[in-house]
DNA sequence: CGGCCGCTTGACTATTATCAAAGATGGTGG
DNA sequence: CCACCATCTTTGATAATAGTCAAGCGGCCG
């Protein structure tokens, strides 16, 4: 039991942010979040304020219900760094005794809460619950290599390509339409978390507007309406097709 | 025993890639290593030899004994990312029952192998050698999220910068002179693990020289000989401080 | 000895950051 | 209920960092 759990560490296929969970695993899901997190305390975090610190030694473990948080960290002159979101569903507080960054509500986001004491009783005493957490630890781990990937290699273009794909891919993994995305965070989070700044997030943007990959009504709400080509961006397959072709004339 | 296994992990206090295991952790090492690997089979692989490819299903988790290797991830287009490294002591295979990256020697390599049957019987046997695991497991996820901020953010002299204090840091808890630094992986190694190209590696390395922050015989081996402000470089004190000032100058 | 590979350096280009300012949007107080 | 203010987003002009293209140097191995 304790040998396959730390080892039996599933990773997703592609540099993709979500837990490839499978069927079985997403049907159990709903069920195992409900039997371990409603009895622990709940908790409503206002936008903009902060779950925890950097440097805070973690006392709880959160399950998001509503709301998103970013996970982030200053440097010492100021630039930011934004490691990644959470949105509901998530188990977020797991893998360090220590935070090593900070947790903001980026909207009203509500959270479960359970102690770390119940974490170890719920993973001794629930197998399924502890493929859940190794689950959620080895996803986290590929999603920072995939991410890797990202800040170090791609374009902006590709980089936001990445962003958007990434969220539809959860939409789509969720039952949801994979050809619109909801962006809780500002363009300030998107850009931290892509390396880059808000004035080239906001000029990607609209060049996908003008060649057609998205449509917006709201800065908010994105359409995906070149969803294949997105993808062929995401992926970083640079200058070898057509589609960069046509953006670039379009851009 | 199993509760506190998946939880009760370390965490490094900075982005620092080596796992800050405790002096007595560290001291258990060797003889962790040796009561569990020595049974093993021992491989040698030649320099610029693959050790498993990107989707291989895991068969095998190695203790590196000397040598080194890199991770390594192709584009589509063709442009690389490298991930990290191991030297001699670290543990690699572990996270993931398919390989997410490449794994290649950078020079002769010897490695001892251990089934992954062996590795779960282990980790249920030996308390002493589940926490080495973990702590691995532990080590590369604030590792990868250490390594997002360097690529994401810092400049290119930050960047390289890092990379020796990395190094150094290593050399200090080994017991070895920090001091100094052997890079036995080539500058397109480096470059792809920076996020950077080869000639902005050098020209940086040349900078450095001329600044008197490194000696340089051969290529590959660097003497730390202004550590300190490489530290305040290191850390993304950007533009706040003097050392950075005369870096300029001197560039 | 010669060719190959890796490192360094130079000239130029290009992508993205920076600086600046003008619309939106939303919330608050008069 | 409307006006004002703050905040966020978008757009424009310019600058800087790192990339690209190209060539020369040096060591190592056949």
């Amino acid at each position: 039991m304790f040998d396959s759990s730390l080892t039996h560490i599933e990773t997703p296929l592609q540099d993709v942010v979500e837990p490839q969970h499978s069927v079985q695993l997403r049907v159990e899901l709903s069920q195992l979040l409900n039997r371990h997190f409603l009895h622990g305390a709940s908790r409503k975090l206002p936008a903009a304020h902060r779950l925890w610190s950097e440097g805070d030694r973690r006392a709880q473990v959160y399950c998001v219900r509503s709301g998103a948080l970013s996970f982030s960290r200053m440097l010492p002159d100021g630039r930011r760094v934004v490691i990644g979101f959470a949105y509901p569903g998530d188990i977020v507080g797991l893998g360090s005794e220590v935070h090593a960054f900070d947790a903001d509500a980026i909207q009203l986001t509500k959270l479960d809460a359970m102690s770390i004491g119940a974490v170890h009783q719920a993973v001794s005493a629930d197998p399924a619950f502890a493929r859940l957490v190794q689950a959620e630890v080895s996803h986290a781990l590929s999603s920072a290599y995939g991410h890797v990937i990202v800040v170090s290699k791609l374009t902006a273009t590709e980089r936001l390509a990445h962003f958007l794909v990434e969220l539809s891919e959860r939409n789509r993994r969720r039952g949801n339409s994979p050809s619109s995305v909801l962006l809780p965070m500002r363009r300030a989070d998107i850009a931290d978390y892509l390396g880059l700044t808000i004035e080239t997030i906001s000029r990607t943007f609209t060049t996908f507007r003008k060649a057609g990959l998205i449509a917006m009504d709201e800065p908010s709400v994105v359409f995906l309406t070149g969803l294949r080509r997105l993808l062929v961006l995401a992926s970083g397959n640079g200058d070898a097709d057509q589609p960069v072709e046509s953006l670039r004339l379009a851009a």
